[in-house]
RNA sequence: GUGGCUGUAGCUCAGUAGGUUAGAGCGCCAGGUUGUGGCCCUGGAGGCCGUGGGUUCGAGUCCCAUCAGCCACCCCA
């Protein structure tokens, strides 16, 4: 049997690249414009970062890691996420010595053992963009409004922002305890996973889909109601600076997001044309987790967006699949090695130039050109080679074709 | 990890109650034009019918397993 690629693990083939790279340039320029800085880690990280990030009890962690020995011993992991490896070379490389806030951002793959479907793959690809040592609500807001604009860019305007807060180790132990308390009382109307989610992690009921929880969760103790003033006035804060920056959102009281180590800010950007995933990007703020990775006691967020999933949302562009400026179609011998001459020349000036390797008719030649979209194609026969000229055809121009000398193809080109 | 659906040419799909050489459209190649693409016409190439077993005189068609895809759950990007 022919070997397959692995389950969930998907070819970016030619056609689909260069919608890639419009993502990943656009991405480049707007982050370039808030200021934020490349970096890149590695992939491959011990398996304990990122058990101490993103939480033991999260199902990422349980039950979704690619995990291996390798040839020493050591237990090592395909990042699930991106954060965890930035803080790590964040912390180890003492970036954290120079001022704040360190303004990052990464693209790469990230490794799921997941059950794949549409827009959820094993390896899938993120934008993941983070500001370490930083805690004002500004830097909360600058971000979403990064990703609104950067969402605005692609063209992507079926996307809404949900924002929610989910205080912080102060005041969300109060706020889970109401919420333990409200749906204890009533657990019998909760569907099985959410009975189990009680003792793992009660907020996840608040976003079940199950219509009987999601009935409860709506009447639901709301954690808006539980924040401590610090949080409060960070939440209402970041949502005026929204506002002041004339950003659409919405207030997600629900939304509560997988990984452990969020506090006080999460927000999330959905839409409802990729199916059951309908988060193209997600993110919040994460204060505790550089001191618990032993780094200093610093406020960050971050959010990461889905490549895979933008790339669903974005239409193809006819830009994306332009064609050579020039086809040199030859015939006989002669004409054929000075097109091969010629043709290296013009690329060595930059130029995408292309030609038949084999002797072809015109006919076939002329064909082959249409076929790659060539702006204009160079006919050089015996005649032509011993007048010193070639017809020059415009493909686009219905086919205009003009007399040009073969001294200096260049200039005709110009 | 759970459940449902699907798997036939490069692509999108037909394929009658199991019966001889498996079809179409698009794409590809060639010719129609001694040297001119896109449209049209003609011809051609291309298929271990996902894979492995089984039932049967006979399996693309039925059964089982397996792999992959899709959809939902779960989870999230």
């Amino acid at each position: 049997m022919t070997i397959q690629a692995v389950r969930g693990m998907k070819d970016l083939l030619p056609n689909d690249a260069g919608k890639w790279r419009f993502i990943e340039t656009k991405a480049r320029e707007v982050f370039g414009a808030f200021g934020f800085q490349e970096i890149r880690v590695p992939i491959l990280e011990r398996t304990e970062l990122f058990a101490r990030s993103i939480g033991q009890a999260t199902d990422i962690v349980e039950k979704e890691m690619y995990t291996f020995s390798d040839r020493s011993g050591d237990s090592l992991t395909l990042r699930p996420e991106a954060t965890a490896g930035i803080l790590r070379a964040y912390i180890e490389n003492k970036l954290h010595a120079s001022p704040g806030p360190h303004k990052l951002f990464t693209l790469g793959p990230m490794f799921r053992h997941e059950r794949p479907q549409k827009g959820r793959l094993r390896q899938f690809h993120q934008l993941d963009v983070e500001v370490l040592d930083d805690q004002g609500p500004q830097s909360d807001a600058e971000l979403m409004v990064m990703l609104t604009h950067l969402l605005e860019r692609l063209g992507l305007t079926k996307i809404v922002l949900k924002v929610n807060s989910l205080g912080c180790p102060d005041c969300r132990p109060a706020f889970r305890q109401a919420l333990l308390e409200f749906f204890q009382n009533r657990k019998d109307r909760l569907c099985e996973d959410c009975q189990r989610r009680l003792s793992t992690n009660p907020l996840r009921v608040l976003d079940c889909k199950a219509e009987g929880c999601k009935d409860l969760a709506e009447r639901a103790p709301v954690m808006a109601d539980f924040l401590c003033a610090p949080c409060w006035n960070h939440f209402k804060a970041v949502r005026d600076l929204l506002r002041a920056a004339n950003v659409y959102f919405e207030d997600a009281p629900r939304l509560v997001r997988g990984l452990d180590y969020y506090v006080r800010t999460t927000f999330e950007a959905v839409t409802g044309d990729l199916g059951a995933q309908n988060a193209v990007a997600g993110g919040g703020r994460y204060d505790g987790l550089l001191a618990e990775l032993g780094g200093p006691a610093q406020g960050c967020i971050g959010f990461g967006a889905g490549i895979e999933r933008l790339a669903l949302l974005i239409e193809d562009r006819p830009e994306w699949q332009a064609g050579p400026e020039l086809f040199i179609a030859a015939l006989g011998e002669e004409a054929r090695l000075w097109a091969f001459k010629q043709a290296l020349e013009l690329r060595k000036q930059g130029r995408w130039v292309e030609l038949s390797h084999e002797a072809k008719s015109l006919k076939a030649q002329m064909r082959r050109a249409d076929k790659l979209g060539a702006a204009r194609v160079l006919i050089v026969g015996e005649s032509e080679m011993a007048a010193g000229v070639g017809q020059l055809k415009d493909m686009k121009a219905g086919g205009q074709q003009r007399e040009v000398s073969l001294e200096d193809v260049a200039q005709a080109l110009a």
